[in-house]
DNA sequence: CGCCAAATTATACACTCGTCAAGATTTCTT
DNA sequence: AAGAAATCTTGACGAGTGTATAATTTGGCG
C-alpha cells in the first residue's frame, strides 16, 4: 500500500515529493531517450540509482508517474524566452535572439522535444493524457503570444492574427524541421530559422523582402548592430 | 518461412499481394483504432477473418507489416483535393471548397490522421520508419503546394513563401485542432476553418479583412492547363 | 479419386510487461 | 541503544508480446 502523504509530518511530506520528483526526473530522462511507448518500469529504474519495485511505493501506478514526469517537464521550458524578450530593445534583436534560441534548443534539447510531440500524439489515443497536454499546449501557445506581442510593440504593426491561430504555425514548423533535424539533416536548424522568419513577418504583414520598421522605440538613436 | 513470391508463377503472386494486401487494410484499420504502440499482431489478426499465425506467412515481421499498411495509407489521402482544384474556377470557391473539404475529413478521417501523427512522432525514435514517413510528408506536401499554386493563380497572387515552408504550416494547425476535434470540442472544425483561411489570406499578402482579388480570369482559355 | 503444395490453424516458446507483497535495510524517534 | 516507522530490494505472478513450427485444411490437377 502506498503510504498516505497527507497523514504524514511535513517534514517526511518533504521528503517523499522530493523523492517523488528525482524519480520522474529520472523517467524524464528515459523518456526523452527511448519514447513514451518503449520505456517500461524497469528501464527507468535502472536510469536511476533505484531497483523497479520503489516505483510502486512513490507512485500508484504507471501512469502516475508518467504524469508526475511530464509535469516536471513543462516546467522546464515555459519559461524559455522571457529573459530574451525583457532584453531586446529592437525589433531585430528579438527576432535575431528568438531564431537563434528556437534553432539551439531545437538541436540541444531534441530529445525532449520529441518526447512532447510523442505524448501530445498519445493524448489523441488517450484521453487521461489529454488534460496535462492541453495544459501544456497553452503554455506553449502564451509562451508565444508573449514572444508575438513583444514583436508587434517593437514593429508597431496590429495583430492580424490570434495568438490561439499562430501557436500552432510555429509549432508545425518545429515539429517539422526537428525531424529533419533528427532525421540527420545538418541544414535544419538554419531552414527552421527562415521559415520562422517568414512567418514573423508574415503575421505582421511585412513581406518577406519588406525591412523591418522598427518604429523608432523610444530614442532610434542607433541603427547598428543588424544581426 | 515464408514463401518467395519471385518463384511462384504469375497467378499465385497475385494472390499472395492480394492477400497482403487485405491484411495491410485489417491491420490499418487496427492501427487507426488503438494506435501503433498497442497494435499487436494479434489484435490485428482478430480484426481480419484469420488467425495471428498467418501474419507471419505473408509478413516477414511485425514492421513489415506495418510498413504495407502506412504504404497504403498513403495512396487514400494525396490526391485528396485533386478534384476540387481542377474544378474551381473562382478564388473564392477553391478557397470554401477546400476549408470545407478540410474540416469534413479531419471530422470524418479522425482516426486515420491521428494514426499519422502517432507514426510520425514513432519516426523519431524509429530510424526505420523515417523514410516512408518522409515520403508522405513529402506527397502531403506536394498536395498543399498544388493547392497553394492555384489559390495564387486565381488571386493573382505572387509566391512570397515556399511550398516547403508553407505545408508545415497548414500542417500544424491540422494537427492542432485535430487533437481538439478528438478531445470533444465542438467548435474544432470551424475553428479549423477560420485559422485556415487567415493563413491562405497571410500567404498571399492580403489582410485577412481584404476582400480576394479575384483577378478576373480575363480570359481564362489562355490560362488553362496551368496545373 | 488421390496427391501434393499452398494456405491456414493451433500450439509452444522465450521474453517483457505492470503489479504486488513479503522480507531486508535504513532512518528516525524516544 | 531499542523499537518503530519509513524506505528499499527481491522475487514472483499472470497477462501479453513477437516469433517459430508442427498439424490441419483447402484447392487444383493428373
Amino acid at each position: 500500500m502506498t503510504t498516505d502523504p497527507e497523514r504524514l509530518p511535513r517534514r517526511q511530506i518533504d521528503k517523499f515529493t522530493e523523492r517523488r520528483n528525482e524519480l520522474a526526473q529520472a523517467a524524464l530522462m528515459t523518456l526523452a531517450e527511448i519514447g513514451y511507448a518503449r520505456a517500461s518500469l524497469r528501464e527507468i529504474a535502472q536510469n536511476s540509482q533505484f531497483t523497479h519495485g520503489v516505483l510502486h511505493y512513490y507512485f500508484k501506478d504507471k501512469f502516475d508517474l508518467i504524469t508526475c514526469s511530464v509535469r516536471q517537464y513543462k516546467a522546464e521550458c515555459v519559461t524559455r524566452y522571457d529573459t530574451l524578450i525583457a532584453a531586446a530593445k529592437r525589433f531585430e534583436d528579438l527576432e535575431s535572439g528568438f531564431l537563434k534560441a528556437l534553432a539551439t534548443t531545437m538541436c540541444d534539447d531534441a530529445h525532449m522535444h520529441r518526447l512532447w510531440y510523442d505524448l501530445r500524439s498519445q493524448a489523441l489515443y488517450e484521453e487521461e493524457l489529454r488534460q496535462d497536454v492541453a495544459f501544456i499546449d497553452q503554455s506553449l501557445s502564451d509562451m508565444i503570444a508573449r514572444v508575438t506581442a513583444r514583436f508587434r510593440l517593437l514593429a508597431g504593426a496590429p495583430q492580424i492574427i490570434s495568438d490561439g491561430e499562430m501557436y500552432p504555425m510555429y509549432d508545425g514548423l518545429f515539429e517539422h524541421y526537428l525531424l529533419k533535424h533528427v532525421s540527420g539533416q545538418p541544414k535544419a536548424a538554419s531552414e527552421l530559422k527562415a521559415a520562422v522568419r517568414k512567418l514573423i513577418r508574415l503575421s505582421m504583414g511585412m513581406s518577406g523582402a519588406h525591412r523591418p520598421v522598427t518604429k523608432a522605440i523610444k530614442h532610434p538613436s542607433a541603427r547598428r548592430g543588424r544581426n
